[in-house]
DNA sequence: AATGAATGAGTATTCATTCAT
DNA sequence: TATGAATGAATACTCATTCAT
């Protein structure tokens, strides 16, 4: 009350909030969103009534978790901005799809997440605000490659993520190696033609 | 209970098998695998004990329903095959995507399967015959489309699979336009390049 | 399919559909009806599952309990009907009101049940058929006793349920003394006015 | 942190304490007592640990909130006590009843405290103070019209307060038109006899 | 062989109560 | 003293699986 602070959650709450978000980005990595709550709880150290206190659903878990992993990758885009166009195109496509082999259960919704930010995503999904900041930032890192002539002009974002998912989810079941010769596929794919 | 017994019955089982089987594909398509066995048994007609009498588990059940669908794109492939080897392949790419596209809870688990007919595949998943069957067609595909020059030669089942299973994915999520063009886009990969 | 039975459970079935039932009506009489559905199940010694299987919410188990209660009242007046009017109306009604002495839970829902037979009950109650029956069976015990010249002419089935809904009530909280002597109070009140 | 303290914090303490169960009040006449200790809480515009630091157990806020009820009505008696005496006793009677029809959810253990007070209650509650309040408020309005000839010699406080119960409960099922004439019998009941 | 009733572990969610701030 | 975050036991309900009929 005496400090100008957005929504103020006492600072032991906000530092339980925190580690429920990434007990649950564990546990639901590890086992899938249907792991259950308690073992989030668990996870986080926390007692069940104070997920739901954080969280009201279980529903609202999960797409706190997935908003979570969304702005990461936002923010990784707009950062890479800065560099030479082609490399920083993919430099961070590589990334991304690191990233989600990781943390194979993600990668689709985190998609989905993106797909609303303003391309041809079919179903009605929420347009989240991160979702939008992600798609503007895919916007500016896909037109400065394609202004720099290292990726094809005939594209758009809706493309650019559709291979995100596509090559995010293939990098959930195959080894390293192949990975990296799938993205190799995809990027000559990508790149101007004859 | 007084009817000719032996042969009959056995018929009536099988019958129940492939009605079950039937059901499972449509309640599964329509409502995710996470649907009840109940459910299943109530479309197929048959009591839950007949459905658990065919397929001790559920899983078993899932894994059955997903053979089916593998052993549908083998068949293509295989068919495939003997066309003009170039087309073929594509031709095939382009169905197994679409396929999926309309059929999305199955894609991850299709493309398991395939994974574990000997690609490199991450999991211990049991190396299913079918799966090795549709590895084998696959093989086939894409070495005469290769041999035809009309894919690159620097690639293996391994990508191809991977490749299938992250267009099959990125379909789900995506109309049918941007799916097309992403298709393309992979295809442009695929190709023999400078 | 052979006997010609209406949904016809299977006899141990029906036989635990009864005990469940009998055990819901005693946790209920004795924990009210806010007892957990878990302590129903122990009580008549079955799984909770079975409970559910029966009765698949907790409402729909103790509307069944009090239809129960209701219908056997039902039957007590259409029992006592053939007897000296003025006589079988005031035993129905002592009757009544010392069953709900020592089955407290029930009293007012019995009474509501009573009252959406026609009355002048106030809540959009589902006008059971039970219910129903229990208000013809007031009304005929009513009707006859009133033309005995045994009870008072100005009154209606809503004020016979009303005062035994009231009469019920107050029976739990007093002994038996006090019990039969309020009730002589009412049946005073009655009684044709001079 | 630097105001006058001691006398101070009493008063705002007093204060919460009034708005707590005036908040008591309304949520569970409108909800029934199962609302949420956080619901009044809410209303009272406290935080939950203000409620539990002043009614230590939910229980005991809702005896308080009955406690000022009964309250009331043994107020209600002593007034009307100065009136003529038959009068008083009836008008005192249809005050209650009227009173438990619109809050609903007290009647019961409205009637329990009272009960309490000296009459034939069953159970061992304390004999609140208040309780004990209204059951000399009761005897006296009760033995004045008895001796006024007004109301039948051959009942005490048990009996009326039976009846109090019985109407009571029985106004909250019917609407005003039934409720009067109910009480009307009741009332000719009461009356001297022959 | 087919049935469907029975089972009970497991799940999300609520809420009275405690306690650090 | 007031706050509200944390707690965890409790609850209704689901579903894969077993087994008597």
């Amino acid at each position: 009350m005496s400090m100008a602070e957005g929504r103020a959650l006492r600072a032991d709450a906000r530092r339980n909030r925190a580690r429920i978000l990434e007990a649950a980005e564990a546990v639901f990595a590890a086992q899938g969103v249907s792991a259950s709550t308690e073992d989030v709880a668990r996870r986080a150290g926390v007692g069940i009534g104070t997920v739901f206190r954080h969280f009201p659903t279980k529903e609202s878990l999960v797409e706190e978790v997935f908003l979570g992993r969304v702005r990461m990758l936002a923010d990784k885009a707009a950062a890479l901005s800065e560099a030479d166009a082609g490399t920083a195109f993919f430099r961070f496509f590589a990334y991304a799809v690191e990233q989600a082999a990781t943390q194979n259960a993600y990668a689709d919704v985190l998609a989905e997440a993106a797909a609303t930010g303003g391309t041809g995503g079919e179903e009605g999904a929420a347009p989240s605000a991160v979702g939008r900041e992600l798609a503007a930032a895919l916007a500016e890192l896909l037109a400065r490659a394609q202004r720099a002539g290292a990726v094809r002009a005939d594209m758009g974002v809706a493309e650019l993520v559709a291979l995100l998912i596509g090559a995010s989810r293939a990098a959930e079941h195959v080894g390293p190696e192949v990975r990296r010769h799938t993205l190799d596929i995809v990027f000559d794919g990508l790149r101007p033609h004859e």
